[in-house]
DNA sequence: GATGTCACG
DNA sequence: GACGTACGTGACATCA
């Protein structure tokens, strides 16, 4: 037994703050992001099993900030205003944190309006008084001010930095500050601290600020100086700055005469009573802990290391194909335990259960499938296996909807109500939102003012994992019913089963409200089982990276540009349809007559006929289907023998593309609340990581042609307003070069010479038209990973002379075949690529018998790494994009559009300026810090009234 | 629902 | 001797 107490103050809040930045984000079996608690729990149990060492404490307590705001944002409002909000997966930490602190049956102390650094002067101080000795966990420097030794009467204090297992005592303040403790707060007044937007004097930085202090004693006589110092910019700073170190002192001071909440007796350390414990490792799945608290039969053991990799869930295990694991016990699916919610008290009982929950899979069902138009019919939610409700919010009798206004309504809580009452719950952080395809929920909730935050989603969760592992012919495989049977082995009811299909269908909101409980409730109760199943896959197959440092923030990112959508010009497409209708009109006639008879030009079948049957041109039969081709390439050779037909069917086709696909479908898309077109992102459209678009699309508006450029000059800015147009240059090539490591292309990048023109210098000793085209196409038959015949067919020459062409290629431009051969060995092994960010893509088919098959799979393979990693780039700069701008003071710019390498925003005019600098140092700095590119990414920014004008 | 074609990066 | 040849998407028209 120590003769003399020990008391350890924990400074929690700054622990687990680092902890969160150091570790991984590891998940519990439910999916809580648990990271920084395990750090945190491992840092306790670490402290707590010192207390027989000689350095040990006697006594701990855990030291929390209660709240943002103290006594020192009365004195300076900008104190800590700007600190950035905590990541959304640490939010539902910090009260675990607290859970934490109990499990360990530890005192955990907080309080409003003082932060953690006040109450832990106050008690070091006091128990210092008393003669005790002061350990604090921590390396936060403010806390470096109250070091110090002791005499016969009071103890002594110094600090643990228990992540670089480090004791600060005098010697290490005085040498990091290069001034005793007394003087610190001198020190930092005049150096400010950005962190926690203190001050100091502006230019003044620790060098400077140790000097000074140094030199004069302390900050009075330090400031007091400067009138008499010779003339020069620190002399200047020192005197219009004084206020500023004066402010600064008081802010840094530590405030030592707290009340004291709970006594430092209570703080005693007697063992630690296993039950608790032993239940929160449990419930975290913290299983290498729970193994030594058994080993050590109550009193803990110390941890053999803090290598957090194992622990993290609970024997989940993927097999080799990700399918059908060892399923997490849980009970069948009994739709008969769901419960209707149909009035405030069971409403306020099941959002009472949510927040203890703390996570809880969220549904909306609406009356149509556009998240901005659909109107809200009723809501359902699960915080457990057969745990699950569903709320209807605006359903009227079968049959009944709109005709009959009289017509009954079955018992329902009023929506405005319900939403109310949900808002909170919906809303807080301590309350994780779980969702399959979640930006359709929260976009239908914004429309009705209701935020959801924060938020994980199963679909972008089995992304993530599975991307690419889906059948040949099924689209995604990450859908819900999908899902469900592959993991769960369970078929969901369908939509159809309940709401009827094609003319008998009827909207949700009017199917009686027993079967709309079974159905809603039962995707709520699916999602969270899902989740639960998929998410710890998530850590143990490294997908947490990707998933949560791009995919999941981008979730409320992109749903906020579908709510932006962007504003078509209806008038000057209505003109355009109509000049094309024309035009399409005159080439008909004239194309019947060359055919001599009257036909449809836009059935390939009948035009092959036309063609090469009645009128006799040369070209032959293609695929399976024994059907002429009639594609372009086609056209384009029959145009270059002399066949008007074929120049005149090339035009209708393309005229009819436009005004069907773009003129005509976009004005039917403007949504009429708005005024504008809003697009839907899919965040698990293509393997690659890419965006989609659709309904409309918004990624392949036309622009290489100047007849259908006129279709982008309708895409216009409000009155007042600009777009900007910001894309990256080259950015795959500009990638390859880097990941394949190429010395020349490098080179050529960060000269900023025109990569195309390089190549050619390269391959042939000379640029000009013709050799600069050709290279564009041989660098881009690079990243789409090269066949001699697909490049022969490109440059007009034999297989063979093509071949020459790869040869020479390979041999200008070391490393790219290293390249290729390495990702295909290493896809054929692992069965997936990765991006520089690790986003994995699979290949099923990458080992097949079949030569087409393989082959096919093979140049996938070569470009899925390239295409991806840009993919991740340019999310990372969206995620980033908006604080970015709002710390600029730019908050009120739109982002709204996305197309692969391209962000297209709305601004006032004035504002182009400022705001291309943002966004262009956050879209070329977006790799970062994750990974430091060899090469420098280019941005090329336009603006104009509209997004044609603005390239 | 499959097929062919063509708009984009 | 072929796979009928570049990677990734989505929308539309036609036709079975």
């Amino acid at each position: 037994m120590a003769d003399k107490n020990h008391l350890y103050l924990v400074d929690g809040s700054a622990y687990i703050f680092r902890a969160y930045h150091r570790l991984p984000p590891l998940t519990d079996p439910e999916g809580t992001p648990v990271g920084a608690v395990y750090g945190y729990t491992t840092m306790l149990w670490k402290l707590a099993d010192d207390l027989d060492a000689a350095e040990g404490p006697t006594h701990l307590a855990v030291i929390l900030d209660k709240s943002g705001r103290s006594f020192r944002n009365d004195i300076y409002p900008e104190y800590k205003a700007n600190r950035p909000p905590a990541p959304e997966d640490l939010v539902p930490q910090f009260p675990l944190i607290r859970d934490a602190t109990r499990a360990f049956s530890l005192e955990c102390i907080e309080e409003e309006g003082l932060e953690a650094d006040d109450l832990i002067a106050s008690y070091a101080r006091k128990a210092a008084a008393d003669g005790w000795d002061v350990t604090i966990v921590s390396s936060d420097k403010d806390l470096m001010q109250l070091v110090s030794e002791g005499d016969d009467s009071t103890g002594r204090i110094d600090m643990l930095d228990t992540m670089k297992n480090q004791r600060i005592s005098i010697p290490e303040v005085e040498e990091k500050f290069g001034v005793g403790p007394e003087l610190v707060g001198d020190v930092l007044a005049l150096m400010g601290d950005t962190a926690d937007n203190i001050p100091g004097i502006f230019g003044v930085g620790p060098k400077t600020a140790t000097k000074l202090i140094q030199e004069h004693g302390n900050l009075t006589a330090a400031l007091d100086s400067a009138p008499d110092m010779k003339k020069s910019k620190l002399k200047e700073r020192l005197l219009e700055h004084r206020a500023d170190a004066e402010l600064s002192r008081v802010l840094v001071t530590l405030k030592e005469d707290c009340d004291l909440p709970v006594a430092l007796e209570d703080f005693k350390l007697d063992g630690v009573p296993p039950e608790p414990l032993a239940a929160f490792l449990q419930k975290h799945g913290f299983t290498s802990l729970l193994r030594r608290l058994d080993a050590g039969s109550g009193s803990p053991e110390r941890p053999t290391n803090l290598n957090p990799a194992k622990p993290v869930t609970a024997g989940v295990a993927g097999d080799e194909h990700g399918n059908r694991q060892d399923v997490p016990e849980m009970p069948a699916v009994d739709r008969s335990a769901y419960e209707c919610v149909q009035d405030r008290a069971a409403l306020d009982r099941w959002i009472e259960k949510c927040l203890a929950a703390r996570i809880v899979a969220v549904d909306t069902e609406t009356s149509g499938l556009d998240a901005m138009q659909a109107e809200l019919v009723g809501i359902s939610l699960a915080t457990g296996p057969n745990e699950a409700c569903y709320i209807p919010l605006a359903h009227h009798n079968e049959g009944g909807g709109g005709s009959d206004m009289f017509a009954e309504k079955p018992k329902q809580i009023d929506r405005d109500e319900a939403l109310e009452a949900l808002r909170a719950m919906l809303a807080s952080d301590s309350v994780i939102k779980i969702g399959q395809n979640i930006k359709y929920d929260l976009n239908v909730l914004a429309r009705y003012g209701v935020e959801v935050t924060p938020i994980d989603d199963t679909m972008i969760i089995s992304f993530a994992l599975d991307a690419g592992r889906g059948e040949a012919g099924i689209g995604g495989g990450h859908g819900m019913d999908e899902l469900s049977v592959r993991h769960l082995g369970h078929t969901p009811l369908s939509f159809k089963e309940i709401c009827g299909t094609g003319k008998k269908a009827i909207p949700f909101g009017e199917v009686a409200l027993d079967r709309a409980t079974e159905y809603a409730a039962e995707d709520a109760d699916v999602t969270w089982r899902l989740h639960k199943h998929l998410k710890p896959r998530l850590a143990i197959e490294g997908g947490s990276k990707v998933y949560e440092r791009v995919d999941r923030p981008l979730i409320p990112v992109v749903a906020q540009m579908e709510r932006h959508g962007i504003k078509v010009d209806h008038a000057q497409l209505a003109k355009l349809s109509g000049d094309f209708a024309t035009e399409i009109g005159k080439l008909e006639t004239q194309i019947h007559q060359d055919a001599g008879e009257e036909f449809t030009i836009g059935s390939p079948k009948q035009l092959g006929t036309i063609l090469f049957e009645k009128l006799g041109h040369k070209g032959g039969r293609k695929g399976k289907s024994g059907q002429y081709s009639t594609d372009q390439s086609v056209l384009e050779k029959l145009a270059g023998d002399g066949a008007e037909i074929a120049t005149r069917v090339l035009e209708w086709r393309q005229l009819s593309k436009l005004k069907s696909t773009y003129t005509d479908a976009l004005q039917a898309a403007i949504n009429p609340e708005t005024g504008r077109v809003h697009t839907s992102y899919s965040l698990v459209g293509a393997q690659t990581g890419r965006l989609s678009s659709t309904d409309p699309n918004l990624q392949n508006i036309p622009i290489r042609t100047e007849i259908g450029r006129q279709i982008r000059e309708a895409f216009v800015a409000e009155p007042g307003n600009v777009l900007l147009a910001a894309d990256y240059s080259q950015i795959e090539l500009r990638l390859a070069a880097h990941m394949a490591d190429v010395p020349s292309l490098k080179e050529a990048f960060k000269e900023g010479e025109d990569i195309h023109a390089r190549t050619a210098k390269e391959m042939y000793g000379e640029v000009d038209r013709d050799t600069r085209a050709k290279a564009k196409t041989i660098n881009f038959a690079i990243l789409y990973g090269i066949s001699r015949w697909g490049l022969a067919g490109r440059l007009g020459v034999e297989p063979d002379e093509a071949q020459e062409v790869i040869d020479t290629y390979f041999a200008r431009f070391p490393g790219i075949q290293n390249y290729i051969s390495e990702t295909l060995m290493a896809v054929k092994e692992r069965g997936y690529s990765e991006t520089l960010f690790g986003r994995k893509t699979w290949f099923p088919r990458i080992n097949s018998k079949n030569q087409a098959e393989r082959q096919g799979s093979e140049r996938a393979a070569i470009n899925a790494p390239i295409q991806g990693t840009s993919a991740d780039i340019i999310k990372r700069a969206m995620a980033r994009m908006m604080p970015t701008l709002d710390d600029a003071g730019l908050g009120h710019v739109k982002m709204l559009l996305q197309v692969h390498d391209e962000l297209v925003f709305e601004l006032p005019e004035g504002d182009v300026e400022a705001a291309s600098t943002v966004i262009e140092k956050v879209m070329a700095e977006a790799a970062e810090p994750a990974v430091k590119l060899s090469v420098p990414l280019g941005i090329d920014i336009g603006s104009g009234n509209s997004w044609g004008a603005a390239h």
